[in-house]
DNA sequence: CTGCCTTATAAAAACGTTTAACTGCCATCC
DNA sequence: GGATGGCAGTTAAACGTTTTTATAAGGCAG
């Protein structure tokens, strides 16, 4: 590979003229200019991005945690993230932390070490302290979707609360009284916010809350036989399920019971995506807007890199809700 | 950041002494080695990645350059990239370059300018030059998933001529005789692979090849109303779909027409993946070894890394077929 | 006791940039 | 006409490492 001197002795001059051309920096006659703009095109010289970075102290690089890159959602976001990055000239080192707090922690020491320029982090837990002390050190962070914890960080994601609450309002509008909500865990706020908005629809409606209408599913298999017994024994109209792969789950479920569907029980998804199509009758959901979260979370960080020092922001984007097939009037 | 300097000053030694202790370089008294390290834990010193990439000419870091991250075939070969590249110490610099060829070139000029140690792609066309000339010039590529072409270049893939055999003669011992074949564009070689699959097994068959069941669906939306016509007119007893998302199409097409699904007409998809489940009945498809595929990718470009020079590899590696409920015996 | 080898450490060079400081040079001005 | 001042270019320093080379001290043989 071509380094710098190499253009500078095939154009007769000094490197820091070269770096000139180059860089719009200074002044350089027509003369010189073109020496070293043909001497750059024989050599095929490329600034190494390295040296640049060095020197520069800034990597152009974002870093980016993401849970499990294979969920539609976090897809989605990831899409979002690297499509607004690259728009402002920032390249997305990714990594996955399978939703392993210790192996998230060492993916952003990691990245910290290789002097990204700031961090977006989707977390497995709430607000983790070490981001907390990676900011302290002066690298900017943002947390998204997962924005649970106090204002110390910058944080953009959805309004979960009134999300859920919009969504079980549609569902208690169209007569459901008896309502499944379906939560993949409580440790997470957001998905705290969605139990909460849940329950406070019920609670305007003068519908007593039932904790046994709530189940959380964990991971392991067993959440299946939790959701078959629940629909048994509680007889639900219509199921919530708080998260997309939930909605899986629930169908699952359903078709297990051989329940019609939806006349028998309807069902109201959390997040809308391509293959929910596959679905019949297509689901009715309420959808955040991934396009915009991950454009903002991108905002916000690239502002901290311009210097911006006010408090942190929290940014709360509204959901719609696709109202479709798979709810149905009681 | 406290530089190895800084721990130097604090450790009273000089920083050939401070970088020994922390690489093993060469021998340290005891002493001093303590001191060292006492101060690296006091200022919670770590290595600046970028000098030491500017050093040692490595950045531990593979370029990844991927169509669309938001197919979940796409985003599955991610995440098992990434996980094998983390376990080997590498990160990914990932791009996304949305099935535009130019924008393809662009990134990689960028991740090769960043001075990443290797490059994985999956190329919106069939070997694309420009990988050659970056390879001639060092950089280690790998061809992934879409490795028409000549052997100039290592590729990892699945035998699609044979998997579309497959799926096909499948199809055929159940009973199919007239075969709807959906691809996306010819364009590609692996697609046409599977076209020429399919038009095998028909031959092996002795059932005549028919151009008009083979219908190109690009990604315009006029491609529904492609499929819709042809079957109408064709009145095919299954659809074979030979990508993801031909999956979705063929099911829109078979809701709208109200075809009794699958009694009427039976689907084979390409590729498995989690919401397929969504599906009722089950989609049966040809599945891709995704995990493979990536570790395959992974290991190849690590060994060019580490010296390898023999000439360049193609490994086909074979699919499954996932026989479930949508193809129904005729 | 001098000279040489070993050994633990320090100094310096190098990686490839950018940029601040410097050097001639020519025109300008009192 | 000599001091002043911009101008176009070069030299050199700096970014933070690793590694090669140099250095000082100590042990040992002659």
């Amino acid at each position: 590979m071509a380094t710098i001197k190499d253009v500078a002795k095939l154009a007769g001059v000094s490197i820091a003229t070269v770096s000139n051309v180059l860089n719009g920096g200074r002044y350089v006659s027509p003369e010189l200019r073109s020496a070293v703009l043909q001497a750059v095109r024989t050599l095929g010289y490329v600034p190494n991005g390295v040296a640049q970075s060095l020197r520069s102290r800034k990597t152009q690089t974002l870093g980016l945690i993401v849970p499990d890159i294979t969920n539609p959602f976090f897809s989605g976001l990831v899409q979002a993230l690297e499509g607004s990055a690259r728009d402002r000239g920032y390249q997305m080192l990714l990594c996955n932390s399978e939703e392993n707090a210790e192996l998230e922690f060492d993916l952003a020491l990691a990245l910290a070490s290789r002097q990204v320029d700031g961090l977006i982090v989707i977390p497995t837990q709430d607000s983790p302290e070490y981001l907390r002390k990676l900011k302290a050190d002066g690298l900017p962070v943002v947390l998204l979707d997962r924005i649970g914890g106090e204002d110390d960080l910058d944080r953009v994601g959805v309004d979960n609360f009134q999300a859920a609450r919009v969504g079980t309002e549609f569902l208690i509008r169209q007569g459901h009284r008896k309502i499944l909500l379906l939560v993949s865990t409580l440790e997470l706020s957001n998905i705290r916010d969605r139990a909460e908005g849940y329950r406070q629809a019920l609670a305007a409606a003068g519908i007593p809350y039932d904790p046994e209408l709530v189940i959380e599913c964990g991971k392991d298999a067993s959440s299946l036989e939790a959701v078959l017994e629940a629909i048994q024994q509680q007889q639900p109209t219509a199921i919530f399920a708080s998260t997309n792969r939930l909605s899986l789950l629930a169908i699952q479920a359903i078709r297990r019971l051989k329940l019609k569907f939806p006349e028998e029980i309807s069902l109201l998804g959390f997040d809308d995506f391509e293959w929910s199509t596959l679905l019949e009758p297509y689901l009715t959901a309420v959808v955040q807007p991934i396009e915009a979260l991950g454009f903002q979370a991108c905002q916000i960080l690239l502002e901290r890199l311009k210097g911006d020092t006010s408090p942190p922001r929290r940014v709360l984007l509204p959901c719609d809700l696709a109202v479709r097939q798979s709810v149905q009037r009681r």
